[in-house]
DNA sequence: CTTCTTGCAAACCATTTGCATCATT
DNA sequence: AATGATGCAAATGGTTTGCAAGAAG
């Protein structure tokens, strides 16, 4: 939370937007988080506890976050997206057991390498990737 | 179009669905575009051309599809799903370029290598996965 | 003939938006 | 004060669904 609220700050002065409670609240909860939540959970979890805002603002800070590049926007196939914090932690993707919706963090280097590689290769300029696996888990393929 | 019918024909079969009319021309017409659409644009082509189908349809019929693994749902972000079939074609990841919307398709063995050798050494059981290059395109990087 | 499909329109659901009111600078 | 943010509720837009009427086996 330190230096988190500090860039937000510094990215919303650069556009004078506002560092406003409601911004703070959405910003604080997602970097408390370990993994990844959806808007419905944060936007429940901010009313069960200390600050009661709105799903537009949700939504709202949550573009903001991902615009300045602290939060990630991810997909994992649920109809609906999801969210984590970019900072502060390795970047990694995501295995999604389709049996029992369990979510592996992973991340490998020689796949970064290629990565990079191929956009080189291609003229392509690489911003961000989304990249996940989908199948069973060590506990759901032995059934 | 050949065994394809064949064996969408086989796959409802096996579930007793019936093959009809319009998830003929839904099949049909999703093999007959070089890439990657939405279901939309397959509504609307469909319309232009032979068959009238309802939206329902197609979604209902693209559910069998993805489902049989004749054709492959994603997601390029842009809010909505786009399909594409998987039988007949070789396997691939698109870069989507974020200025011009361009859609790059690209295959990389190594990384196909990698990611096997991923699953395996987490005792995952791969069944698909998704992976899209954001960024931006050869023409659009210059500016 | 029975069962499964279709079309339609209404329902859904996550997300967005218009606008009057409120907070931050 | 002036500008931007918020909450609300209504709008959106892709997708799903209930149901009566039609096709396929």
């Amino acid at each position: 939370m330190p230096s988190t609220i500090e860039d937000f700050s510094q990215y919303l002065n650069k556009r004078q937007l506002k560092l406003t409670q409601g911004r703070k609240a959405v910003l604080q909860e997602i970097f408390l988080q370990p993994g990844h939540l959806e808007a419905e959970d944060l936007w429940r979890s901010l009313r069960r506890k200390k600050r009661r805002v709105s799903r537009a603002t949700v939504y709202r800070t949550l573009d903001l976050l991902v615009d300045s590049g602290m939060v990630r926007k991810v997909d994992l196939g649920h109809g609906h997206s999801h969210y984590e914090k970019a900072l502060l932690q390795a970047h990694h993707e995501h295995m999604v057991c389709l049996e029992c919706g369990k979510v592996i963090e992973f991340s490998d280097k020689e796949m970064e390498g290629d990565l990079d590689k191929l956009c080189k290769k291609s003229g392509f300029e690489h911003t961000a990737h989304r990249f996940e696996i989908f199948g069973y888990c060590g506990e759901c393929s032995k059934s």
